[in-house]
DNA sequence: TTATTATATTGCAATATTACGATATTAAAA
DNA sequence: TTTTAATATCGTAATATTGCAATATAATAA
């Protein structure tokens, strides 16, 4: 069958499997690094440093745009991206809940 | 072509991303939850409580073994699985350093 | 206007994941 | 020993993801 049956889970369940799944894939994790690391909104120059082709890392910034976690402008012919830092503190501390809270008490 | 080219990427990159993929599923989030929930060691009442079926549940726990933060103890003829503190305490300090460290300075 | 450059989208092939029925396997119970 | 119950593994179908070439789009440069 191969659908995930989200229909079983509460939306909090799927929100924060959702984030996860966003993150987890290393070229996504690269590129949130490259860009934290940089001083100003860097461009793409994440093709050449991260070795994917550009069809690739674009479908890359897509998701990390689909939960929020980044922001492009327009910038004459290139595009900014940057981290929404806002959102990246929600997450964060969401996060931070879920890890807080699941705490087991056996064993 | 469907592969994800881990030879890229730093090995860092790779266990973060590894980690953040195995929590991207809701079932596996619920399972973690349900766990935390009870006082003792549950076993398999996952498969009514979550509602799926056994086997998916099976495999699903197996996933969560491979990254360490689930340990099953034979329990007569049923399994007694439990969160690994240790472990569980350590992903979420990896995890904080990665979103501490990726702070944005842009924008 | 016609390049050129940067990025996004589309279409597709290769591979991975999800889910489940069927079938082991293992241990207690009868 | 045979049954029963709990879990794991195998095989497979449906779907999702990854990655890229080709193409579209949009903005500046010539």
């Amino acid at each position: 069958m191969g659908i995930t049956k989200t229909q079983i889970f509460t939306e909090q369940q799927n929100d924060l499997a959702q984030f996860f799944k966003v993150l987890g894939h290393p070229a996504r994790v690269a590129i949130l690094q490259y860009i934290s690391n940089q001083n100003a909104c860097i461009c793409n120059d994440l093709v050449e440093e991260i070795g994917l082709a550009q069809a690739t890392i674009s479908q890359h910034l897509k998701e990390l745009k689909s939960i929020g976690l980044l922001i492009g402008e327009v910038e004459g012919k290139s595009m900014c991206y940057c981290i929404n830092v806002n959102r990246w503190v929600e997450l964060q501390n969401q996060l931070n809940a879920f890890f807080n809270k699941t705490k087991s008490n056996c064993c």
